[in-house]
DNA sequence: GGGCTAACCGGACCCTGGTCCGGTTTCTGC
DNA sequence: GCAGAAACCGGACCAGGGTCCGGTTAGCCC
């Protein structure tokens, strides 16, 4: 979970409930290496941490939390390379250029990470367009696409452009149609140029 | 090799189980308009008919399909439309005008039964994209989309455009984003313009 | 009608995500 | 160092989807 002080400063954690989310971390972490993503269920964690499962739900809320917290190094490496890092990812490029390099990035962030990027996206919803990950890149695309359609179009599209990039989406295209990350990329571009 | 019926099983249910499916799609009915979508528990379905657990998931299989045969006979007019009604949605009218048209029939179906058509999409991707009912809107898209763009690009595109026509998604755009009937139409008519 | 088989029935059971609350530990202020 | 409060812990508990299998019944052929 993002931990970010954005208006008044939580008091910081204590120590016992730092020293569990740790070892909850690494539980988890261990049990995707050993069993892979489906291995990871609730009460296997807490076992695997020693901990009870209440001190679980309490540090992470809930499962797609607790995966977002494995990715959220990544996840946040991706925002950054996006919002401030070098072109055509970031500032500097043509706006068509960013939107392309936008989806290329997330293409590569699903081949590395796809099945904990799809476990960490919430099933409901409320929570999965609500979530601050989806704001973020919403918010990013409207912006760009702005540009690009004006105004008028650009919400939109931003959310026909972010289900494109969904990570179930990108994993059927390439696992069930069994579509290269090139062709992938190529349609992805030729969708972008054709707005 | 064992002789396989290619279309389908010719052995009839027997009599009781015939009878159970009636009495479980009733009950369900009853439920859904007593509690709406999220009062239709398996538990509740099974009990309100009078029958036991094993009945109800032997003759539909999961939850989502019990949802699916409570809008089935939605779902085949809207596929009938398409494939041989009137035009502009069925046969006859340019291809642009098919494919906007099929949104705005999708939109329609979504605003009537959103919330059945939410929960009868399985959550499982495998599932999802290999149902039956996605493979025919896909083949129906990829057949227009060739035409308008190509067949290289069509199956890439059919697969986006459903993305967009999902119904959580377009629940999403509809009552959290507040966008009229209207504006949903004008936004897919656009990009399908784009193409 | 009687017997045979396959299909069917029901509900106990399992799994997993998620909640609750009595008891415990950490932190703060004195 | 001590007391009190707030935060935290753990595991029993709940709900809901899905499975299993011993016992039952419908359909069929004699």
């Amino acid at each position: 979970m993002v931990e970010l002080p954005l208006v008044e400063s939580p008091r910081p954690e204590r120590a016992d409930a730092a020293r569990n989310r740790e070892a909850l971390l690494e539980a988890a972490h261990r049990l995707l290496e050993r069993d892979g993503p489906e291995g990871i269920t609730m009460d296997a964690v807490a076992c695997e941490a020693g901990v009870g499962k209440g001190t679980l739900f309490r540090r992470f809320g809930d499962r797609a939390s607790l995966f977002h917290a494995l990715i959220d190094d990544r996840e946040r490496d991706f925002q950054e390379a996006f919002i401030r890092g070098p072109a055509p990812l970031g500032p500097g490029a043509p706006v068509s250029d960013r939107l392309t390099a936008f989806g290329h990035a997330m293409f590569q962030l699903i081949e590395d990470h796809g099945a904990l990027l799809a476990e960490s996206t919430p099933v409901t919803p409320g929570l999965r367009y609500g979530h601050p990950v989806y704001i973020t890149y919403r918010t990013h695309l409207v912006a760009l696409l702005t540009e690009q359609v004006g105004e008028r179009r650009a919400p939109y599209l931003a959310d026909v452009l972010l289900a494109a990039l969904d990570p179930d989406f990108v994993i059927y295209q390439r696992q069930v149609l069994g579509l290269s990350t090139g062709e992938l990329e190529r349609g992805w571009a030729q969708l972008i140029d054709s707005l």
